[in-house]
DNA sequence: AGCATCATGCTAATAAATTAGCAATGCCCC
DNA sequence: GGGGCATTGCTAATTTATTAGCATGATGCT
């Protein structure tokens, strides 16, 4: 799922090469078969090959996957996970990327909340 | 694994109530003992009863979680991860707290990034 | 057109997870 | 101290996931 949500389409080799300790070519295509009957995925036709898709759209389990981590991470705390994310320390952030933010925290003050 | 982040500690009874569908009793504590076999949990004993921990402490579960997100919904942008989390609907910013937010990222700034 | 390639459909075997349930044991309260 | 309660240890049954492998059919290249 999240290899679906990071391409929102994919072939099951795909799928299997984006994974690191993937499972076998066979496990992966059981494994989306499985996905389709339950529900999170579908497929289309390419010529001879399916290509999958996930069937809730990237922003919404994005949003999900946002709350869920706030939850389960920072006790609720947007502000924590926000702090959180500015410190992470391998991809810090450019003067320039500060900036943004400043302005996009502007942008959210006017809007009045 | 999330309730146990969560709470960083639990007996069995208390991970099954705290999961919406939860399986039933046997499962959550067969899945614990699986989990401890894994490597990924640890219990100690209060009295008659077992106390479940996670291995991997919560702050590095928690920066592993945050990357993962950042790379599979956000294409790797920290910024726009924040951007989503201040525009996260139900549970909107306070003045306040957008305040606060601006000046942790005043001291980033601050410290030369 | 013919051939190699790639992907699927399927089947069958094995491994792992899920579940129920009961005996045994330690705790708590009266 | 005795009886109930909660929790573990275990076993066994069932369901589900994982895997290999082969036949089949479409694609694309020469």
């Amino acid at each position: 799922m999240d290899v679906l949500h990071r391409r929102e389409r994919a072939t099951a080799a795909e799928i299997q090469a984006e994974i690191a300790d993937a499972p076998s070519y066979s496990t992966v295509r059981a494994l989306l078969r499985i996905l389709e009957t339950k529900g999170h995925i579908w497929h289309e036709e390419d010529g001879p090959r399916y290509v999958f898709h996930p069937i809730v759209p990237r922003a919404s389990e994005r949003r999900i996957a946002l709350k869920h981590l706030v939850r389960t991470f920072f006790d609720g705390s947007i502000n924590d996970a926000v702090q959180a994310l500015i410190d992470t320390s391998d991809h810090s952030l450019s003067k320039a990327e500060l900036d943004e933010l400043s302005r996009r925290i502007a942008a959210a003050r006017k809007e009045g909340r």
